[in-house]
DNA sequence: CGTCTATTTGAATGTACTCAAAAGCGGTGG
DNA sequence: CCACCGCTTTTGAGTACATTCAAATAGACG
């Protein structure tokens, strides 16, 4: 067993234990890149073909819309996953960009070797189910917060929830993924003192 | 094969073909059950213990606020299905409703019996995990159109994806599921007009 | 040191909320 | 069939929250 998979073995060995057969198919079908500071891993109107596994570093997926804002969709970090779902199984064009906002290690799993891994081992159906699912709770807390709270709450919420990231990323961004204005953040993060 | 659940095992079929083992396997644990308008499937404070599927009718879950208001998380009619993942994963008490808005005919499958299937038929696994991915996809779409649009494009781009619900469905519950008042969502629908 | 990006500040504006009140709508019982 | 009740929708005035644009300041990096 190679060393540089050490921390995605233990990833998954962290949802299911592992039998040597199951680590050997999955050591075969990785595929490790180094991705340098502010690259991209998936631009839009590619397919996105990768399932991809963050072993080192920070990477952000967004949309760009019509008046060229870009959105924060999601951050992923150490022994997280990035993937455009819906480019992944479809085929068509992705939407959306991912982009490294650090130097960045990923481990990348191809689909059909993914679709293969699936049909030979149902266990691996089973971890990438619970991923989605820790994926989609925290989703749905997001929706909850963006619908209910205002910025300022939205903001303290992220700090709370994402303590490491909120010192490793510009505000420009966390401002990006509440759904405000770098701007009104600053002036939420000073407190808006001066009276008005 | 008995008819009550004809369109469930036709919902699991559209996924992927099922074996009469399978067909029966369901069959011995789904629990079919009626609600009237405006009940209760899951409560605050309750553990949610199953898995619902809506054969006929509407549901909403939704969450309150410290202010006392209700904020909808999702709906879901007929061939969908609604749950509080994580309390029925981490058997903690929810911290949210599910609801009737019409009377409903539902299919609940117990937690122990899920995970059994599971267990027996791998197949399951896949079908659920692809259920997920669906909606995690559409939150993910829910979430770009909340931090990158305008309450009345967020209005528009719903009778765009739910055009059955927006007629069958209060508005005051569609303000609620995009985030603003019910007052100002009448006032979207008026246009705005006079001149202010 | 200079360049590029991120952050802050302020004034003016736009978007959405609050509160209150009136009008509409649907079901139910007499 | 009508009258009433509860709930939804509309309307308006006043206010709060958040954006835009411009400009100044601060930080990071080669």
């Amino acid at each position: 067993m190679s060393f540089i998979m050490d921390n995605l073995i233990a990833y998954f060995d962290s949802y299911i234990q592992l039998t040597d057969s199951e680590k050997n198919e999955l050591q075969k079908i990785l595929e490790r890149r180094t991705i340098k500071k502010n690259h991209f891993i998936l631009q839009k109107y590619d397919v996105c073909n990768h399932y991809t596994f963050i072993s080192e570093g920070i990477t952000r997926s967004y949309a760009i819309n019509d008046q060229g804002t870009e959105n924060n969709l999601k951050f992923a970090t150490e022994n997280e996953w990035i993937v455009d779902l819906h480019s992944f199984h479809s085929k068509n064009k992705s939407q959306i960009y991912i982009e490294s906002m650090e130097p960045t290690i990923i481990f990348q799993i191809e689909r059909s070797n993914l679709l293969e891994l699936f049909a030979k081992f149902p266990k691996f159906d089973t971890i990438f189910r619970v991923i989605i699912e820790d994926d989609y709770m925290r989703l749905e807390r997001r929706i909850i917060q963006n619908i209910s709270s205002k910025a300022e709450d939205r903001y303290q919420q992220f700090l709370i929830e994402y303590p490491k990231l909120s010192t490793r990323i510009p505000n420009t961004h966390i401002a990006s993924y509440l759904g405000i204005t770098p701007e009104f953040l600053s002036k939420i993060r000073g407190g808006f003192s001066k009276k008005n």
